[in-house]
DNA sequence: ATCTCAGATCGACGTCTGTCGATATGATAC
DNA sequence: GTATCATATCGACAGACGTCGATCTGAGAT
């Protein structure tokens, strides 16, 4: 379906805030799309490892969540995609980052739309 | 499938932190639910209009939104079982307003943890 | 009680998603 | 070059998801 996958940056830095009315449909389909690649506890489990020690390599990740190579190298590509990992080769092996820019823009779309207090 | 459906309220607080380590397999199948609610077009925009007006009637969403009566409510019950709206019934009209604390929840879940500048 | 109408539920459909075994790719070592 | 090993891609499968027409439910109104 997808015939050319931007398997790397996607510059895209979506997410309109979410609670203030100005959600055109376009918008939302982006934010949506944010979501789904957190919709999975494999891949958040995957972003929490990998933020907690900074960063973390493909190889030790089937071991430490219970699933096949393939099935990790899937939810990272998918996280990739969404711009929400970057991915650096090192050797035969891969690491990645958490884009942590990326992360707080989908934060700020559910931020609610008070900024006096 | 889920035998009994809790249709209402769903107190469960969700989300821990995703960032600092501590994730648990359980923890990420309840955070991935909440994204999982949010991950739809649709959704997004129902918060989105529901949250600009702070409240708003089941009977002006298929138009607004361009989908039918039943999916519309297929969409309601989806972010109501997650906690996200909550449902007051009029006469006749089911009325939505958000429920931000737990909106709050899912947005603390992506806060990096540098507590400290 | 009957009528009307808003909303929920049901049933079906096509599509998308998570999963893994098998295989291909690509980088290092020899 | 060949061998080895880490990762990506392919193909298939079962289950979940978004959608809508048809129908059921339940709250007013008469």
């Amino acid at each position: 379906m997808v015939e050319a996958i931007n398997h790397s940056t996607t510059e895209v830095v979506c997410c309109e805030p979410l609670l203030d009315g100005t959600l055109l449909a376009e918008e939302a389909e982006q934010l949506a799309a944010m979501f789904k690649a957190l919709a999975d506890p494999i891949r958040l489990r995957l972003l929490n490892v990998i933020a907690a020690s900074g960063e973390g390599c493909a190889c030790d990740f089937p071991a430490a969540l219970g699933r096949s190579q393939p099935t990790i190298s899937h939810h990272l590509r998918i996280l990739v995609d969404a711009g929400l990992l970057e991915r650096e080769q090192r050797g035969k092996w891969a690491w990645f980052r958490v884009r942590e820019p990326q992360l707080n823009a989908v934060m700020d779309a559910l931020r609610p739309p008070t900024p006096v207090r």
